[in-house]
DNA sequence: GATGAATGAGCATTCATTCAT
DNA sequence: AATGAATGAATGCTCATTCAT
């Protein structure tokens, strides 16, 4: 028989709070890459596996699913916002960062397609991301933002399969509309977390 | 609490054979509008629901969700088919065909972001959609076919949230790509099953 | 709309009382491999399927599994009993028809491995068996009829897996007990249905 | 009628990691008992009921139907070993412990009958059993181990039904072989886990 | 009598979410 | 704060059984 009173098993140290912030960059590192192969809809226990982090502690740092999206969609769109904030930006360049996204993270693709209704959040990034591209030099082209905002739309709806694939695809879809495009690639940054 | 003779579970009545075709008319109408909403992955118990149909039958009528989408899927299709068959028909006329289909189907738009590996069904469907875009009188148009099915692509990207929004978009996508389409509509069938 | 009221599919013609004979027959051969194959507990469907009959005929010429079961099982001890009655026929000849029996069919080994509670027609089948085995000349062996069932139940705990491996293992196992058995056969039958 | 406005659906309260190992140990007791009376296919929400634990935690613990089966003979398998490691060990008393196995479990013997194709844990445990007896003073008898094997296997074929019945027919099943078996008994334990 | 469709209970499995420690 | 186990609802799928025609 089993004593139902047996020693509980050791428990692992608490660590602290310097590792609170540790495990939150772990899990948004973590989301991105689920969330990059799997889209929005992965589950959140691969992500915290990922991270090698509980389940409960992801949920401390992120009430719900939309927060951990938030998170690793706001890093995207950060880089983003940095692109065009460098010297020389133009919108040709910052369309290419834009479009490193695009083919590198199914879940950037999915935020593009989001119900209007429950969202918020994800609005916001929208709008974020539209006011960067209103705020370019527009190199030549007489664009309006709004067309600018559907023409990223358009170009994700174009990638799908593997990632050369998706670049080849994003490629032609910019051609298509006649709109220039930097290289893909994303921002470097200070603290490359 | 029940009462533990409860003598005889009310078996809805088996309403015969007469209602066979019936039932499989209702689950393709289901799936239509759940395939629709929620996409292709939508789960299947909603279907049959819908249908007001047991699961059983959902499944003698359909072994997979794949026979179902394709159901669903190549009744699309074959609107598309019969728009380009109609007297007058352009590339044009079909393509206000397609586009009505990708305003109203979440589930259109799924098909043509599908991964090629393990899909089959919905590799052929594409391909009928491909032949009827390349067998069109292209008027004026010089487009080869891979990128009019980029372009299909692209105008899926676009839609998103209800109906009306999701018409405005499709319509500001081919104009961005400068590609006229025909009034959005179906095709009239003799008998609309 | 589909018409409510649209007219019953054409319904497979009665083909008479001489066909539930053959209907009847047929679902025992079917039910022989179904149940050889995958032991007593085969889907019920798939024995109607491989008959090229409805569920429904199963189920009037069989009221539920055991009557199917006893009607299949019935004719290898049917076969016994006839080995049994040959001319020439000794212990051994008859063992040499059980062990046939043994190796070709998984229900056949499952008959003697049942519960005894609901059982009565599992019952009724050993009874007949053993009444063979009683009535046998033995030949040289002073085994009481208990201690031949049982021997009889041992050799079917050592098959398993392909043919070719059953039959030695069976063959094994009576080297085992001592016991000889002739050689593995069925028994002809004037009208082999 | 249930209250559509229920507030709270009352969880049973989560009872911490304190009740892990306990829950570990209560799988693995009503699985023996759950796939003692009904065998390796018995049902697993059987198992988790009987346990008083929920489906998730059945497969948290255990990722198969397999790892839960091979817990549960594998203590079977252990206490074998123990039986031949102790001091004045026998093939006469190992095969009482085996015995006693055969009788209470009719997923030992169904670990018995296991086809060889996709298994593998199952097969190891039976090599195990296999080692055991051919590690074991034969006490006389001249036995190769693969009859030792085969003969376990008739014996298993040779129970069912209730408990007395079992040992009766193990014991008379050894008797016709002609091997002598020490007293059905399992091995005590020290830490009866 | 035969037919084949309808039905739902049952089982396996996954996953979001809560909570004692 | 972190942990990781517990929980059950949700979903896919199979099958025994009933029944109108």
């Amino acid at each position: 028989m089993t004593n139902p009173a047996d020693p509980a098993p050791p428990r692992p140290a608490n660590q602290g709070r310097r590792v609170a912030a540790r495990n939150r960059a772990a899990l948004i590192a973590a989301a991105r890459e689920v969330f990059a192969e799997q889209g929005l809809n992965a589950p959140l226990s691969a992500v915290a596996r990922r991270a090698g982090v509980g389940q409960g502690s992801l949920y401390r740092h992120f009430a719900d699913r939309t927060a951990l999206a938030s998170a690793v969609l706001g890093e995207n769109v950060r880089q983003i916002e940095r692109a065009a904030a460098e010297p020389g930006a133009t919108l040709t360049s910052v369309l290419g960062v834009v479009t490193w996204h695009v083919t590198r993270s199914t879940a950037f693709v999915d935020l593009l397609r989001l119900r209007g209704d429950d969202d918020k959040e994800g609005r916001e990034l929208s709008e974020r991301v539209r006011a960067v591209l209103a705020g370019c030099p527009a190199g030549g082209h007489e664009l309006a933002v709004d067309d600018l905002m559907l023409a990223v739309a358009m170009v994700s709806g174009a990638v799908a399969g593997p990632l050369d694939r998706r670049e080849r695809q994003a490629l032609a879809a910019w051609r298509l509309l006649g709109i220039d495009v930097g290289p893909l690639r994303p921002v470097e940054t200070d603290a490359d977390v």
